[in-house]
DNA sequence: TTTGACTTGTCAAATTATGTCAAATGTAAG
DNA sequence: CTTACATTTGACATAATTTGACAAGTCAAA
C-alpha cells in the first residue's frame, strides 16, 4: 500500500465516502479508484489535486505523498544506494 | 548535465579514452554513449556496470550516482515538495 | 440468494523510452 | 582552406511501459 492511497482511503472512510463517489468526481472507472488507494496505479498530479479538492484536503499534504510514493517507486530494490543517492540528491537540490 | 554523466566523462578523459572506445564496449553506437555523458539519456543498470568495469571505477560509485538522477528525475519540477517527499521516503527506507 | 461495495485480471490504446542513422558541429593538423 | 576525426544533435523506428476501461470475481450484510 503507498503512502497516498492509504491517506486516501482514511480520508474517504471517515466521511463514509464509496470509491465509487470520489471516482465520479475525477470522472474515471471506479476499479482505477480501487488501485490508486491501493498503490496499484499511481494517479496523475492533477488527480490528486481533485482529490483533495473532494476529500477536502490539503492539496499539498497529498501531493507530498504522491511525490514520496514516486521517489519510492523510483528507488525501487536499490534501498542499499538509497541514504548515499538520496544525500547527492539533498545537495543538488539547494540549488 | 547529470550527476553519472559528468563522473562518467571524467573518468574517461582522465583515461584519454573515446566515446568511441566505450561505446563499443557497451556495444552500442557512439551517439548513445555521448548521450549518456551529457545526460540526454539515462543508461541501464547493466551499462553502468560495464562502464565502471571499463573505466576502472567503483560500480557502488556509478550506481549511486546513478540512483541519485532517477531520483532527481522523479522529482521533476516538484522541487517545493522534495524535502518533506524525501523525509517520508527515509523514514520508511528504515523499514 | 440478492445486493452493493470493492477488488482483480486482461486488453487495447496511448505514452514514453531506447538506440540507430545521417547530418551537423567542433577541432586540430597539414 | 581542406582533411580527418571526435563529438553532438535531431529524426526516426521499434520496443517497453503506462493508462484506464471492462468484465468477472470476492466478500459481507440483509
Amino acid at each position: 500500500m503507498s503512502n497516498l492511497g492509504q491517506r486516501i482511503r482514511e480520508l474517504r472512510e471517515k466521511q463514509n465516502l464509496l470509491l465509487r463517489q470520489v471516482a465520479a468526481h475525477l470522472e474515471v472507472d471506479t476499479a482505477l479508484m480501487s488501485k490508486i488507494e491501493r498503490g496499484k496505479r499511481k494517479a496523475s498530479k492533477q488527480q490528486v489535486i481533485e482529490i483533495a479538492k473532494f476529500l477536502k484536503a490539503y492539496e499539498e499534504e497529498l501531493l507530498t505523498l504522491w511525490l514520496a510514493d514516486k521517489l519510492e517507486n523510483a528507488v525501487g530494490n536499490e534501498k542499499d544506494l538509497a541514504p548515499d543517492a538520496l544525500n547527492i540528491l539533498k545537495k543538488n537540490l539547494k540549488k
